[in-house]
DNA sequence: GCATAAATTGACAGCGTTGTCATTTATAAG
DNA sequence: CTTATAAATGACAACGCTGTCAATTTATGC
């Protein structure tokens, strides 16, 4: 019926008669247990090269009573950015010898809290990473804490003391982007937000207007539209702006789908792109490199990020200390044609 | 150091206390044994149920050197796409206690068999799930099947006799999609293909082909032409149609993504959309329903057909018998306001 | 150099399940 | 009703690893 191979599995016992030392003492070097005589555990080292040694998982499992799985929760309709998370978590995963998975929920739903528990559980899930908007809900939060659930927070915007957590400065980086399309002599720009519950949205716009504050542009209510995130609100904003403030050149929207409709409109209204009007966008999502014109946005490091975060999780999941609770990562600003030089 | 609960856990031993039979006995009601009299199994069914059993899946995969572990392997960059698959594997998986998994790997690297192979031995993997294009390697299904590991394969262009496999009828689809564009009054429509090497392609064009054929349209080689299935080349095809074919009220591309490019050509050129020109893609991609004007797609049911194809693959790696080696699926037609009517 | 503390090591018992194989029970055949 | 055969059942030993705790070795202090 089974069609596996009967070659015979190396295991600890193996490497362990390998190396002239115990079956524990072997297994204490393969997990760089601080017990061990550095000449005993190079031997063990030797011998598991020797062998090609890889730790059977299941029997670790086992014996440890913890599942080396780490899952990644979220609620959110982009598998783009989720499937970034999951690339970084699998880099930092293969390498301690941890399973990555990724879960979809719907935390709308009423009993999604006690369902995450129950997952986390039946399959003794060791630590989890949270992304936006899961890692910012506080009931969720509080009731993985009372359990002791480990926990890692990718880009949260609200967090408390006892969080552990990566983030990037998005403030820094729409300056930085403003920057760009002011050094490219654009003065009359307009910056197309989010609602105002969207933390994230609106350290963008502080941002954009602390740029153009410092080169003493106009950054008013008048330049500063709200859009909610959709291609379609861009499109709509675009005519919005043109009609309030016909001398635009130059728009930056807080997302690139908004900042695609834009683009869509603007055509659809006989401009030329970048020529008449610049546009920036946010996120660097998977279309802005192929869209066309190519769209210049801000890239924030998720993979680098989701490979940290896991990283750090693994980390506190094996008791280690962990000195900084927090690390800062910074986006790159990818020029493309929409914000080309005039 | 460990926060976990020490809450006994409820094991198969205590099911058959309960039901009053046999460790072995319980077990083998639980995995649906056909060896088992039907009063017995109800009664530990119910035991199990009475004590939400769940078994412990490390010991399950130690005791019976099997993962449970079932892996999709791809190399293709459309995430989306990816992450529909993950979907309808998890939702497979879940229901039979094993646990979906996708690794990415580059087929173009000379070593990737190899690597793939030693993947799948060294994790232990039950089996594999192959999307295109990899499902299409001539090289790495021969070097599976001397292996004897079991592969299920979604959207094949080429199988043989002893594969197992999901597909969909993508000259149905395209056919119907023609025909919407033509009952809608539409007369010049131009088709918008891929390389002679995409199989896929080929087939939405032979669709196109009937369709207009059937209704005695022009279906000549001046109505298609060949893109590469980015948005650039969309937008480059747009303007050449408009050359040749200025007459032209609908576009059928075979993508979505040549899709948005023409829209988005036809905008810069004044055209209204869909009132002057209507626009048709395939795929059903993420932004297809966000774009302005949405885009009227072809969907096909990647969930489902993934789904079928890990129920497909876990009948096989627990040896049951398998009647029908492939399975077919329909895609949906969605009309959205980039084919409303005029 | 000896007593004591600290670090290192190893023997052994699980972890919760499935495989094997012998035993018991039910069914069919004569 | 007996025997032969098939089906159902259970005892027990794995599976490969880690945890526990006692035994051993090494380092430290006086």
């Amino acid at each position: 019926m089974s069609s596996r191979i009967n070659k015979k599995r190396v295991t600890v016992t193996d490497i362990a008669k390998e190396a002239g030392v115990s079956l524990k003492t072997a297994s204490r070097a393969l997990n760089n247990s601080p017990h061990v005589r550095e000449e005993k555990r190079e031997a063990v080292l030797k011998a598991a090269k020797k062998f090609n040694f890889r730790p059977n998982i299941s029997a670790r499992q086992l014996a440890s009573n913890r599942s080396y799985v780490i899952t990644h929760f979220y609620d959110n309709v982009n598998t783009d950015y989720v499937s970034k998370i999951y690339t970084g978590m699998q880099q930092a995963c293969h390498k301690h010898g941890y399973y990555a998975v990724a879960e979809t929920t719907d935390c709308s739903k009423r009993k999604f809290i006690e369902q995450t528990l129950d997952y986390v559980t039946a399959f003794n899930i060791d630590g989890l990473i949270l992304s936006p908007p899961l890692c910012d809900d506080t009931a969720l939060m509080t009731a993985l804490k009372k359990h002791g659930i480990k926990v890692v927070l990718i880009s949260p915007q609200e967090t408390s003391e006892d969080d552990y957590f990566v983030f990037v400065d998005e403030e820094k980086s729409a300056f930085q982007i403003t920057e760009h399309l002011i050094n490219l002599g654009h003065k009359d720009i307009a910056f197309l937000g989010g609602l105002k519950s969207h933390k994230a949205a609106l350290n963008r716009q502080k941002g954009f207007v602390a740029a153009m504050k410092q080169y003493g542009l106009n950054a008013s209510r008048k330049t500063i539209k709200t859009g909610d995130f959709t291609m379609q609100s861009g499109h709509n904003a675009y005519v919005d702006i043109m009609k309030k403030l016909p001398e635009a050149t130059a728009i930056f929207a807080a997302n690139d789908e908004m900042a695609m409709g834009v683009i869509m409109a603007a055509l659809n209204d006989g401009k030329k792109i970048p020529d008449e009007i610049a546009v920036a966008g946010y996120d660097n999502s998977r279309f802005s490199g192929l869209f066309w014109p190519s769209l210049t946005t801000v890239s924030p490091p998720v993979i680098e990020m989701a490979d940290y975060a896991t990283n750090l999780l693994i980390r506190l999941i094996s008791g280690e200390a962990v000195e900084n609770k927090k690390h800062e990562f910074v986006s790159e600003i990818i020029l493309r044609k929409s914000t080309d030089k005039k």
